[in-house]
DNA sequence: AATAACATCGAACACTCGTTCGAATTAATC
DNA sequence: GATTAATTCGAACGAGTGTTCGATGTTATT
């Protein structure tokens, strides 16, 4: 008897990835051992090495599988498209719902990103990196429909992310208001002031620097 | 012979913070050992542990001086100023300045947030939320005098921290512009954001979310 | 020069870590 | 029901961890 579209295997497989994102998420990769995601899965520590051939590797299986899907659902939202403005909506939209809906996942993806080394860690960034330069390219297509000047693209895509992966730091679905306000909020905050050359001139005042000297932490 | 401002204890002690603070945020905090430090400070193991109590001790060390000099220099500067959007940018460019010119430290203290536990954790924490809060009623005082509308005052206090805490993820001092430029760029994206409630209606059509269901990582 | 305080270190301890291996158990196939 | 394959596990190994301790060298004070 086989099965149609998931073997028991890939079923329990699923299982310990979810489990140890979990765990990952919680207390960081590092002070995760084997040990807590074999007392969280109630499975022997041999056991688990029938899934996965090292922790390295555990990491990337829950790594790739998120970029994979974030990614892909991306694409498929945007398919067809037109207006690049919309496009960027959606594309924020789907980003936070799935790191909302995926907190664990997400979380490991971003604060882990460099836990993972060698071939693993290359395999991941390329993929990071595809995703970053769709939504580089985004803004770039519409910087020049909207003429917008005196933003750098490189800072304008990482002050998105910024916005947008910094919420695993912040965001309580129990207190703070769902998905879908939260997007509307973070889409306006960005596009609005990527799009707005509309600060009052007054405000721009003081163009210089008002930093006396360069600060450090530690004196000398 | 007493030394003036500071002692030949203390001098060593900010040298050992600070080849602490580039292994930590080079490798993180819990793949570096002792013997790292031990090794880039050429002092012996046992030696180290004059200068600190126990590991974490020397991450609360790094954390604490970090967050007590960013706080103290942002409120001096803004001491005195009237316009809450003048103070802002201040606040702004004071704290990307600092990020930029103690990358490592910075690093640490975004990045091992959680890394720190028991009392060393709580000081932290409520010199973080001290900090916070200032941004945050920062924030609601221009809400209030420029009536912002429809942007939840949470959400925008840590969609700035976002962006500002981010660049440790990507700003790369030679590659890209110098701070008062990403400041610049980083305050003009947030506060036109934050004040415009210019975005053009037209824009704003598709109310209701496009996700069709809610999406999953992992199948089931 | 003697004393006290400061500073440094080699060597070890107790512990946890990721990983392996061979055997045992269960499930699938003939 | 026998044979093969898939799955699980107890027990151990070797390496690395944070930390301690007693001793030794160094500097400042009397």
């Amino acid at each position: 008897m086989s099965n149609d579209s998931q073997s028991k295997h890939d079923q329990k497989l699923v299982h310990v990835l979810k489990t140890s994102a979990a765990i990952f998420a919680e207390k960081g990769y590092h002070s995760t051992s084997i040990r807590d995601i074999s007392r969280a899965t109630k499975m022997s520590l041999a056991g688990l090495y029938y899934y996965f051939a090292s922790k390295e590797e555990l990491l990337f299986l829950i790594q790739d599988h998120c970029f994979s899907t974030v990614t892909m659902d991306c694409k498929r939202l945007i398919a067809g498209v037109e207006d690049p403005i919309q496009k960027l909506k959606l594309v924020v939209e789907n980003h936070l719902n799935y790191f909302v809906k995926n907190m664990n996942e997400m979380k490991v993806l971003s604060h882990e990103a460099n836990s993972i080394t060698g071939d693993w860690f290359k395999k991941v960034n390329s993929k990071k990196r595809q995703y970053v330069d769709l939504v580089k390219n985004l803004l770039g297509e519409i910087a020049r429909s909207q003429e917008v000047k005196g933003i750098d693209l490189r800072v304008a895509t990482f002050s998105l992310f910024g916005m947008m992966n910094w919420i695993y730091n912040w965001y309580d679905p129990r207190k703070d208001a769902d998905v879908t306000e939260l997007a509307r909020n973070i889409t306006r905050i960005f596009l609005s002031g990527f799009l707005g050359s509309v600060l009052p001139e007054a405000a721009e005042t003081g163009r210089e620097s008002h930093l006396e000297r360069p600060v450090s932490v530690w004196p000398q």
